[in-house]
DNA sequence: CAAAGTGTTGGCTC
DNA sequence: AGAGCCAACACTTT
């Protein structure tokens, strides 16, 4: 499910809902989501309220009063939803926050691969997975001298690259299909073969897609919601990812599915060339 | 029924 | 030390 722009979207779905709700307590229902003991999680996290959410690349930050955090990670499959306590539990629901208000903040997931975990605030870009991620994609943050520099020292193909989080944060299986299409870049070019306008014209299509996704509400394939439960709209703005054999926009020629770095990976055989 | 799926991590090798 | 590769995670859908 969730890249950037869904995160993002469930971040500011989440922001209009829970901010400023107190925590009564927690229930963990599998606790293997939990980084940690599980009862420390739901002791620690009694009697906080929520004062704001972050976000830094596909990591939901949750900042409680009493200077402590929790990151969330998605992965796959997760979600948030509020309900009010007498609505039943959903299949999947693994972690539930009780609100004050007779409210709940649920976490379901059906892959069960999501990941949370508590960390003093101020420590909260310092975690593993956080700490080693690139800059965000947007034109104040992420710079195109420098992701041109960075590109040059990969030996790894171009699509392996973006998907790895170190020379930008934020881009998933779709996105960066999306945007070496957009760029007329085939995904196994190794990154170091890139020149410095393939670099330039990569860069300004990642800060220009994800925004343009993050305005859309975010891309709903299979089963993707926000925390209304709302999908995005993004999915009738593909170009390339889930249409193989569909002709390409720009030439007529089929799309192609390959597998790169054990990822489906769409392009077009015909505008997208290796170097 | 086998395979693939929106993501990351840990363990391995080089 | 650091980069790169790949299996693992758990369940549903095709």
């Amino acid at each position: 499910m969730p890249e950037l722009p869904e995160v993002e979207t469930v971040r500011r779905g989440l922001e209009k809902m829970i901010l400023g709700a107190k925590i009564e307590h927690v229930k963990v229902l599998y606790p293997k989501i939990i980084n940690g003991d599980p009862s420390d999680f739901c002791r620690l996290l009694q009697e906080r309220e929520i004062l704001s959410l972050d976000r830094r690349g596909k990591y939901l930050i949750f900042n409680f009063s009493g200077d402590l955090s929790m990151i969330s990670h998605l992965r796959m499959e997760g979600k948030y939803f509020v309900k009010k306590s007498s609505d039943p539990l959903e299949k999947h629901t693994h972690i539930v926050f009780f609100l004050h208000n007779g409210r709940q903040l649920r976490y379901n997931d059906v892959r069960k691969f999501g990941r949370m975990e508590l960390v003093p605030t101020v420590q909260r870009y310092e975690v593993a997975g956080i700490k080693k991620l690139g800059p965000e994609p947007t034109a104040a943050l992420f710079d195109a001298t420098s992701f041109f520099a960075n590109l040059r020292k990969k030996k790894k193909v171009i699509k392996t690259t973006l998907l790895d989080q170190t020379l930008v944060a934020g881009l998933g299986n779709i996105y960066a299909d999306e945007v070496l299409w957009l760029s007329r870049i085939h995904p196994e070019t190794p990154a170091c073969n890139l020149t410095e306008d393939d670099a330039k014209l990569l860069h300004d299509n990642i800060i220009a897609e994800l925004a343009k996704a993050i305005k859309a509400g975010g891309t709903t394939i299979k089963t993707y919601t926000d925390a209304f439960q709302h999908s995005g709209s993004f999915q009738f703005d593909l170009h390339v990812y889930g249409k193989k054999g569909k002709p390409c926009e720009r030439c007529g020629t089929s799309i192609e599915k390959i597998v790169v770095g054990q990822r489906g990976t769409h392009f077009c055989p015909s505008c997208q060339k290796v170097k």
